[in-house]
DNA sequence: TACTATAGTGGAAGCGCTTCCACTGTTGAA
DNA sequence: TTCAACAGTGGAAGCGCTTCCACTATAGTA
């Protein structure tokens, strides 16, 4: 049937169980011609020992802490799971952390389920991911408290993500203050599949930013494409072939800034000479290329993020209001004043 | 004494174990006053259920990889990991992937006692890591298969490491191909904590270019020092400040090459027209950077580690002979021929 | 020679759960 | 009224180890 346990390399080498236990925690007291015979019927039977008795026997308590997160490609997420070991390890207790990527969205259910069911994880760590109601319910069923790390908490608790709203805002109105009047949004097309609105807020500040300066919308200057550079890139040598193109782009992640600002030196245009860009995140990347960007502090999001989880592991049942990370206006060598011979352009 | 368990919460509640089982896995056939109570009474004694004897009643049978590493703070270890995960998920087994950070190498030996004590490992990638004949054997007595993810393998066996001599010198010889002759190693000084010679082997390919060029070694084109772009930034600037600066820069690896690049950019001068410069790794980021560079796939040197291991642990005792991902030379921005008017500055 | 250490061994108990079987009441159909 | 069906429950067995106690055989000591 199964595996073969103890008890079978016992039989098989003719000795008890407690030998053979002793062989593999190799304990003194066992001769060696005992110590072969084990050996022996160990390797003919393919045994190999159960974790999980041991730990039971032995009484180790595990703790596991898993964080499930997307693919880990893009640099922010990157960063914040930096944060998250970084607490992990300054906290001298011996949790383990347990990656979990969830590569299609439509798995994300299943993946949960499993680890409910499997009760692998004491407590959770949701990164740039949205969790259903049901889901929500789930977990706390089955007793795993958990924080989200997300771009967006609808007033739900234990809950770190900065306010992007404000953030798109504050890169807009950046813009607007260098005097840059034709504004172009470079963004994930709303909303994705994992159901993160992050676009979808920091859209929502570049159009209040507008508002409030003014500024008539002009749809022209809306580019949603999936994420990453690639697509960033492209949809900006569309805004370049506009009759009127933008002066200034705000990208919303810095990576997708990057994409913009490679796609504005291949048509031959320089930055920030003739085209602003600010981009969102601040992540390393940003500083190396000098990019102006609103920064979110996103490993110390993690860092929070982990905090919050350990707390609720102490202390159960407790209940932490959204805590928001500060946004912060970095400006580095990408944007500078609107120049009226470039409107001319 | 220890924490309560299904039995006291039983007694507490006086109704019987199965019954609390049976609550907890929230089963139906419990009339909901039996349900209060024992709810209540887990609440009171604060019970929480051991994951490892639910694991082991009911067959579970949990397989974890762990991975570990120094703080996942340069691009490279990030890029590896991320071809860890992808074979994990592309296989579809249910391993769980465990992080693990080694923060100071003190105390590297301490972690992989606890790993091996608690058998928390099914088996192990040890990336950027070099570990101890000692360490070695406490692995393999214990069972653990492991394979080393490193820049080094000493004729080891299930070991991932490009060959970073012939690396080293295939930097150096496209600086020299170009025409340069007064051609500077920045990099890490060695050997470092870690153990890991990294930095001393690229810098042996350095030389044997030099060599078979017939280009006399100069002490002061050398320059070491903590790895990360600050220092490297640091050393360019002295560098810079020598009677007679390098016209071309190898930096050991591409984050150090984007601190020397800055370095130049500060003093004043341009990269590549007055001074070239080349890295090793192709992280992400140099693609953003425009940086040329020596490819090393470590996406894929992650890939094939994970992929190495999974084998062994299917079939124990195999031994994979050291396999050496490909090097390439990667041309991009920041590289050119060496212009004589340069020699004279 | 008689006794005591001690090396070497077997096996029961116990780790904290789940699950299955047995049991008691209660309901509703015949 | 009698019986089957079933909701609700208790508790023993078992998951695969470790460990402790009991036991035997041998060596060492007086």
């Amino acid at each position: 049937m199964g595996n073969p346990t103890i008890y079978d390399v016992a039989r098989t080498a003719g000795v008890g169980v407690g030998t053979v236990s002793r062989v593999l925690n190799n304990s003194t007291r066992v001769s060696p011609e005992t110590q072969e015979k084990v050996m022996s019927a160990i390797w003919a039977l393919g045994y190999r020992r159960s974790k999980v008795a041991r730990q039971l026997s032995t009484g180790i308590q595990h703790r596991n802490i898993g964080a499930i997160m997307p693919y880990i490609t893009p640099p922010s997420f990157v960063e914040r799971l930096r944060g998250i070991q970084m607490a992990l390890s300054h906290q001298d207790n011996d949790f383990n952390l347990i990656l979990y990527t969830v590569s299609e969205p439509d798995r994300q259910r299943e993946q949960l389920l499993t680890i409910i069911d499997q009760s692998t994880v004491d407590g959770l760590l949701i990164t740039a991911l949205n969790i259903s109601d049901e889901e929500r319910s789930l977990l706390t069923q089955a007793g795993i408290p958990f924080v989200l790390l997300s771009d967006e908490c609808n007033g739900e608790n234990n809950c770190i993500s900065p306010d992007n709203i404000q953030g798109g805002a504050l890169a807009t109105q950046h813009l607007l203050q260098l005097g840059h009047r034709r504004v172009a949004y470079v963004g994930d097309a709303f909303p994705n599949n994992y159901g993160i609105p992050t676009s979808e807020l920091r859209y929502q500040g570049y159009l209040s930013a507008l508002e409030s300066y003014g500024i008539a919308f002009n749809s022209n200057y809306v580019a949603l494409g999936v994420h990453g550079e690639e697509a960033a890139y492209t949809l900006t040598q569309a805004l370049l072939n506009l009759p009127e193109p933008p002066t200034a782009i705000f990208a919303m992640s810095d990576i997708q800034a990057v994409g913009c600002i490679q796609a504005i030196r291949a048509a031959g245009l320089r930055v920030p000479e003739d085209i602003s860009v600010i981009g969102f995140d601040d992540v390393q990347l940003s500083r190396y290329v000098g990019l102006t960007t609103i920064r979110q502090h996103l490993e110390q999001s993690g860092y929070m993020g982990m905090q919050t989880l350990l707390e609720m592991l102490n202390t159960p049942d407790q209940v932490l209001p959204r805590q928001l990370p500060p946004l912060e206006l970095i400006v580095r060598g990408t944007t500078q004043p609107f120049n009226p011979v470039q409107g001319a352009g």
